[in-house]
DNA sequence: CCTCCGCGATACTTCCTACGTATAGTGATG
DNA sequence: CATCACTATACGTAGGAAGTATCGCGGAGG
């Protein structure tokens, strides 16, 4: 049985007879005659009386004709399913961050990524940088941004590219000596009980201060407890810039000298990834954050 | 596209292989290329991705191929499906029968119908003989059972057997003079209240009774009243014989003599309508009704 | 009652296209 | 670099779907 039958067994039970039906086909009456008398062959049923007064479906053809046109509606779906998976508009994306992510270029590319693609389900997961390429890597998300380029096994699997640029700040109580100042030197902080995230105390915070220093330190999964704990007093908070973000009415920021340039925003995905919907969401990325559209223009061969 | 295309696609799918889909289609593998590349160019997408370790679907493939395996399971639902209507075990029939049909032949005939065909919807509803003919012309109906054979305009359409013989009783309440005996006469009877249906004072009971006696009768509407209204008193039930079935502790029956042959209680049908539910139910009908088997036996062409 | 007409089925031819065979192109592997 | 496995391409063939002509049948009308 092939689609051609299940069409003109459809033409023919709407057209009521053989040559109308035929010529709504394109064709000519005998072949059609034919074509249904194979159908009823292999169906094994007469599908169709043949009166004087027309054609009509037996009860048969009544059940066969339901399915037919289910059969036919699902065929036209496929086209259409097909075209919107390959153009992203459904699927499914699962994106990885860190925490100061969340703060600022994520909102913007995830609300408006929602907004375009309604239909494609998103998961979204806070974890570390190091906890999103090993995530990537063993196929459990789509897209991670982290801090820093993914190093290690595997690494050279993923295409990484920055997507934002960030200086340390310090994070006080408002009632902190600190609190008025624009800046402060790091020789002073260094002299502070400080928080900071544990990952940054592992890697490029070790470049700015002795490990005596950060050894004491206070340690914080993500940014948000770092500004809470400063808020309460644990002690002065350090981070990226866009800390400055959280606006609490307990808090100050003052800028670190000299400036510390952290390791960049950075969202990897894996360069094996050909899915419509990672293409889709990389085209609202270049959109949301032109800083960074060269380096993805390459990468999307535009 | 064809349904070859489908099951082309799905069986690449499934073996990840051109040359091994190809064999487990019973063709050569270049035919294959050239259909999928066929299908590929009239989605206007990639489906595949054809790389050293196999053939594996994109994602427009997966959404195509998941509306196709829906598509394809309709073709073969239409196949299934019309077989089953075909044979009448899927569809509709809307019975009509006066009440006391109710109480022999079609309890049998309907539990065995249902046990046998538990995916036909039936409508049943209790109306007296001439609506049911009436109905069954219209359409509304598509077996009717009442007593004697429909008359009028259109009977000439309907096809119908007999399938229950019948003669008058009468039903006294415990208490009557009557309740001991085994049989009444006539004449007797017609000196008592009588409790008759509206139906029977109407035709054959006409040939019994004087028209005098019927008018000073009460009407019922079915034979479940008559029964009712002579348990308390109202007088004497008349009904077939039939209606011993109903036993009730306060209701005695007596034969009537002499004894007075009522119409039989009939089948109809339209003679036009080739519905395999209807053939199945007359079937069944055949099997529970071996006294009428012979009358079913022609029309139903054994 | 016969004829005519409309419609579906059948007979036969034509042509498209799906299939088979042979082979070239391509990417991975030792 | 040679080889191997696999898919794509080229081309001839054959099966079947469509076209043309005609038959058979059932109903309407004279």
């Amino acid at each position: 049985m092939e689609a051609r039958h299940l069409r003109y067994a459809l033409a023919l039970a709407e057209h009521q007879h053989f040559g109308r039906a035929a010529a709504s086909l394109g064709i000519a009456q005998p072949p059609l005659s034919t074509q249904i008398a194979a159908l009823e062959r292999e169906v094994g049923e007469r599908l169709f009386d043949r009166t004087a007064r027309g054609v009509f479906p037996t009860a048969a053809g009544d059940a066969f004709l339901a399915r037919a046109r289910g059969a036919l509606a699902e065929m036209s779906l496929a086209l259409v399913d097909a075209g919107r998976a390959a153009r992203g508009e459904t699927g499914r994306l699962r994106l990885g961050f860190i925490g100061s992510a969340l703060l600022d270029p994520l909102p913007g590319v995830i609300g408006r990524f929602r907004r375009t693609h309604p239909e494609v389900r998103m998961t979204l997961q806070e974890l570390d940088s190091s906890a999103g390429s090993a995530a990537l890597l063993a196929g459990e998300l789509d897209v991670a941004v982290g801090r820093g380029s993914p190093r290690g096994t595997g690494a050279e699997q993923l295409v990484t590219v920055p997507i934002g640029a960030d200086h340390l700040v310090a994070a006080v109580s408002v009632g902190h000596p600190f609190a008025g100042q624009r800046s402060v030197d790091v020789e002073r902080l260094a002299r502070e009980p400080l928080v900071v995230s544990a990952d940054a105390a592992g890697s490029y915070l070790r470049s700015v201060f002795e490990p005596a220093v950060l050894d004491g330190a206070t340690l914080a999964r993500d940014i948000h407890t770092i500004a809470g704990l400063a808020a309460c007093c644990a002690g002065v908070g350090l981070g990226p810039e866009r800390m400055r973000l959280i606006t609490r009415k307990d808090l100050r920021f003052c800028a670190v000298e000299p400036r510390f340039r952290l390791p960049d925003l950075q969202m990897s995905f894996r360069a094996a990834d050909s899915s419509p919907v990672l293409a889709a969401f990389l085209s609202v990325v270049r959109q949301n954050c032109p800083d960074v559209g060269g380096r993805l223009d390459e990468l999307l061969g535009v």
